[in-house]
RNA sequence: GGCGGGUUAGCCAAGUGGUAAGGCGGGAGUCUGCAAAACUCCUAUCGUGAGUUCGAUUCUCACACCCGCCUCCA
């Protein structure tokens, strides 16, 4: 198994540190708004990476935090005259039905950042002991960048150099001895409002990365094995997580980062001033489901770029019914060859989850499948193969519907009208049924009906 | 300006130093009373130019366009 580690910029074997557990963080959302189809497209990255680690037998702790406490969270507070915690439960409740949409599986932790505040006081503390860290004028903390010689190591960009736009940038907020240096801590300010926490610095809010690094140690140990995140967050958010880590603790702290690519909507990038932006609320509302949505964001390999269309969740909604069909008839129908269905599978997510190629497996497959006659025995066995690559697709398993009396009662005067050769009648049967989206099949084992 | 990613058929999207998976859509058939489903065939010289090579879409170098990051945005 390979993933394309940033940190080395290259596909690496997989060997967790100490197997068969695999300690798994991965970046969630700010609940400031509802989330968009972009991040959903990280989520989705996560659960996938989640699921074929479990696929692989290995036991996963997967730890989501939530980020609870930010400045456009503080904005919002504002704005609205909501307490924080108010502002932030609504978000954060929409957030999690939206993965529940989309069946992607629940982190087993899923820490906020207003309930880590002792452990990032702990940490920051622990920096400023160090030298890695020190308190401004302003009461602010902010972490030194020059006493961590290695920063820059997963993005792979030199701090200081005047070519960046960090340099070329003036701060006047904030009193810090380097440009690039950020905060740890935030002293609290008049604009905060409620919004602040006792700290041995005085009253204030922890800086948006010491989250990460407090809360993934606290769960998964100063080191751990996988770090996920969208590629925007490679820096500085992750970035300044290792700088914080391991000053603070002396050792590696991810060992893997894996970063998922950003989509485009209709081709362009995603914004509200080209009426493309959508929340999953949004495509559910124009009837897509979240299954189709799913299909849509794993058709994409996660480190390229997705464009996500109205006719790419029409295609998939073509493709998911080509899967289905195949599916519910298996059973009445059934396998010549169970060929390497399986076996092609997994090596393509084996090569860092590459979804396209073992979608274009499953495919491959179903064609051969529905070429030959399948003996109830194997069909058994395409099931029960399909079930477990369905554990890492997670689009579930088509149930067939089963016809209400009144249809099956058409089917039958149908059938009858058509054995008398009168097709003016059975054709109109056939209409008042579509019109209550059941469609029929003639099959040489007689009428078929289904859901459409 | 710096770093990184992308450019494959009407659309989406894999992949390979020896002329390119898959899905959707479209066209033509088979089957059917007609359909549906399924199957068969057709639908791409892989952004442009040059180089390396017996041979490049795949490697190298330019160029063009798109995207991301470079002040807390997945």
């Amino acid at each position: 198994m390979k993933f394309f580690n940033t940190l080395t910029r290259t596909k690496e074997e997989f060997v967790p540190l100490k197997p068969p557990h695999v300690g798994l963080y991965t970046c969630g959302p700010t609940v400031y708004d509802f989330v968009h189809i972009g991040n959903l497209r990280a989520f989705m990255f996560d659960d996938l990476l989640r699921r074929w680690l479990e696929y692989r037998g290995f036991n996963v702790t997967h730890v989501m935090n939530i980020t609870d406490v930010e400045d456009r969270i503080i904005n919002k507070v504002r704005e609205s005259g909501k307490p924080l915690k108010e502002v932030t439960n609504l978000y954060a409740t929409a957030f999690l039905a939206d993965l529940d949409r989309l069946n992607v599986k629940r982190a087993h932790i899923i820490p906020r950042a207003t309930e880590a505040i002792p452990g990032m006081i702990a940490m920051i503390e622990k920096l400023i002991a160090g030298n890695h860290a020190y308190v401004s004028d302003d009461k602010c903390v902010y972490y030194s960048i020059k006493s961590f010689p290695e920063y820059g190591k997963l993005s792979h960009r030199q701090v200081g150099d005047q070519s960046t736009a960090v340099a070329r940038i003036k701060s006047d907020d904030y009193d810090k001895e380097e440009m690039a240096d950020f905060a740890l801590w935030k002293a609290w300010d008049e604009k905060d409002g409620d919004v602040k926490w006792d700290s041995p610095w005085g009253p204030g809010r922890p800086g948006w990365h010491i989250e990460c690094s407090a809360m993934s140690i606290q769960h998964l140990g100063e080191t751990f094995d996988i770090h996920c995140g969208g590629e925007d967050l490679v820096f500085p958010h992750h970035e300044d997580e290792i700088a914080q880590s391991e000053a603070a603790t002396g050792k590696p702290f991810v060992r893997y980062w894996l970063h998922n690519a950003h989509l485009l909507v209709e081709g362009k990038k995603m914004s509200k001033r080209f009426n493309n932006y959508y929340a999953l609320g949004d495509l559910l509302a124009k009837g897509w489901s979240g299954r189709e949505v799913r299909y849509v964001l794993l058709s994409a390999h996660y480190r390229d770029p997705l464009n996500f269309t109205m006719d790419g969740l029409q295609a998939a909604r073509s493709a998911l019914q080509r899967m289905d069909e195949f599916l519910l008839k298996l059973d009445a129908n059934p396998a010549g060859i169970v060929p390497d269905l399986q076996s092609r599978f997994d090596a393509a997510m084996d090569d860092d989850l590459n979804t396209s190629a073992a979608l274009g497996a499953l495919f491959e497959f179903i064609r051969e499948a529905n070429k030959r006659t399948i003996a109830a025995s194997e069909a058994a066995a395409i099931l029960a193969t399909w079930q477990r690559i369905d554990q890492v697709l997670g689009f579930g398993m088509p149930v067939k519907s089963e016809a209400p009396a009144e249809v099956l009662a058409l089917v039958e005067e149908r059938q009858a009208a058509r054995k008398a050769k009168n097709f003016k009648r059975s054709d109109e049967i056939r209409d008042q049924l579509a019109k209550q989206r059941w469609g029929i099949e003639d099959t040489p084992k007689g009428p078929r009906a289904k859901r459409i």
